[in-house]
DNA sequence: GTAGGAATTGGAAGCGCTTCCAAAACTGTG
DNA sequence: CACAGTTTTGGAAGCGCTTCCAATTCCTAC
């Protein structure tokens, strides 16, 4: 009795032709509204619902996109960066009625077992790839493959690369002109893992505003580290000999390791070092005291870089597309502006 | 010249036929070698790639898996609990030579516009639910959809569904033990959203734990709050009028706030209040005094459910499988126990 | 040298849908 | 009422692969 449920069967009940049933499904044109109110009704009794991949089939999309995460593992999902990141673009593509596909890829083998899949037109309608390390390979060959790419952060030599960016490089410049002005002059920074380009054009945002106080790059008040806690605290701990009298930490979860580091010392925030970090995540109102911030845009940055991949999947990939959103200091008590 | 790179197109440059050619692209039987290898190389020279949804469509299976996250924002992308869940369902689709598709259902609509493309056979070959809140209807129409389903995490009144999940109750039970053992007996609880089995059951344990003891439960000692650093926080602030000597907290990440409600309250961990929490995820190393906590195996929970649901998908839903994982104490400094 | 069985091969029928294109049915105009 | 133009319809050709099954080839044993 019920056969297999397909868009032949549709169309046979509604008697009429699978291509008018097909019009129906897709709300294509064309059709006499008498006609197409017939064959919805037996979609509705039915409860039919198409074969999705037989539509990808056919049309030639799969209306599934890619995020890929490449390898960088330290960081990963301590940082609540990522996690907000993923949730951001989960939602983008919920309200674009796409799906999305994941990719960690938490190993050199995990690249080379998927890059075929997912360079390869079929599978994913378009790929959202966070940046990695400097030098990853995985975004210059994904850039060069069938399916249309968008980066997430600012990919190194890559000029036709269209991505989405923060303003790091500002917002790094206006946190540490606000110790600057609070009148700091000992200004150390903690810069997350120098082989991206967050950590980079970050640092660069504060050799700025030094630069613009007629005050030199002291590289004894730089200190590298993992964006993690545990990154922050070590990295802040090889700081503290050299007397910073303020703090410009490269992320939330950074700051709260140096916290730790500052009050395991015996210092106190603000009152010994003013702290001023960049991201806005949880971990900015968790602390205590709580975290002075350049705030970045997480949410809306998925969004946009979703809303950028469909721009390129639907208009091709040149020209290269450019987003640099804007950050915005937030002050709270750790600069001690505020009490 | 380069005509569409397809199966058949390989087939005519090897001299074999289509299907000869699918079954060296599968590794099939009833090959000769020697024909073996022509294929291959020829597929090595082209850099032919089949297409993943040609072949979804003829074998019948996608070889995608879902993980669907139901809504209950709070906590979601709070906790650090269900970015590490996630990467470690990834890390197994990985394994497996899956691809994951991600499913965050934030609102109703979100639920409303998926539920027919995923609970429909074709796009997903299975799926890993987390439980949500009791009573969330997506877990039923899941579990009886087309689409072999699993779940992670403990599901109420669906005794056919295979899940698997950590022991709470003797996690939780073996926590509050080892407070009482440590001589203390004002022993409070911090619950969790109680909307939830693993809050649920926590409870339980620790209900056991102080009946095993012979103590009363105490209902003005259990304080419910949702599974983050804020809902931590406030239920501890509710906590304190009543002077617990201990808690026992559903997280580590409401440990987090539960701390921090302490200190706000001129108290010390472990000295006036000890302190013990579930999860053992960065937080309880991070936070000092380091929480002695009840550590659960969460990447390992998330390939046994991988696992559990490509056995599913094999096997057939009968009979439901079960897994109860074990936890297992670690003691560090916030139970008093150790300096 | 030949029968019987196993290993190898390819033809052809799908999988369930979209879409091109030509045919059929209308519309209005002179 | 014929005709050109517009809508509406359905036939049929794919999309790129898997897989059933029958045909062919290859062995081995007698």
């Amino acid at each position: 009795m019920t056969d297999k449920l397909t868009l032949d069967e549709i169309a046979k009940r509604a008697g009429v032709s699978r291509t008018t049933a097909s019009r129906v499904l897709n709300d294509g044109p064309n059709v006499r509204p008498e006609v197409r109110e017939r064959v919805q009704r037996v979609i509705a009794e039915t409860g039919y619902r198409p074969h999705p991949v037989a539509q990808s089939l056919a049309s030639q999309q799969s209306h599934v996109i890619g995020l890929v995460l490449p390898r960088r593992t330290e960081a990963l999902f301590n940082d609540p960066y990522f996690p907000r990141l993923t949730q951001g673009i989960a939602q983008a593509c919920n309200d674009h009625d796409y799906t999305l596909a994941l990719f960690l890829m938490q190993t050199e083998a995990d690249e080379e077992k998927f890059y075929p899949r997912i360079s390869r037109k079929g599978l994913l309608d378009g790929i959202v790839i966070q940046v990695g390390q400097i030098g990853d390979g995985l975004i210059a060959r994904l850039l060069t493959s069938d399916v249309p790419t968008v980066v997430a952060g600012r990919p190194l030599n890559h000029p036709n690369a269209s991505y989405v960016d923060v303003d790091n490089v500002a917002g790094a410049c206006a946190g540490v002109t606000h110790l600057l002005q609070l009148g700091h002059n000992r200004i150390g920074m903690l810069t997350g893992d120098m082989r991206t380009t967050a950590a980079l054009d970050r640092y660069t945002g504060y050799c700025e505003a030094l630069q613009a106080h007629d005050l030199p790059v002291d590289e004894t008040l730089v200190s590298e580290g993992y964006f993690t806690e545990i990154g922050g605290y070590e990295a802040m701990q090889r700081l503290l000999p050299h007397k910073p009298d303020a703090i410009f930490s490269a992320s939330d979860a950074m700051a709260l390791g140096a916290l730790r580091a500052i009050y395991e010392a015996g210092l106190t925030v603000p009152h010994d070092i003013a702290l001023v970090s960049f991201d806005d995540l949880p971990p900015a109102t968790i602390a205590r005291p709580q975290l002075t911030t350049v705030h970045q845009p997480v949410d809306a940055f998925g969004v946009k870089a979703v809303e950028m991949l469909l721009d390129v999947m639907k208009n091709g990939p040149t020209p290269p597309r450019r987003i640099i959103m804007d950050t915005k200091l937030v002050i709270r008590q750790s600069c001690g502006a505020v009490s």
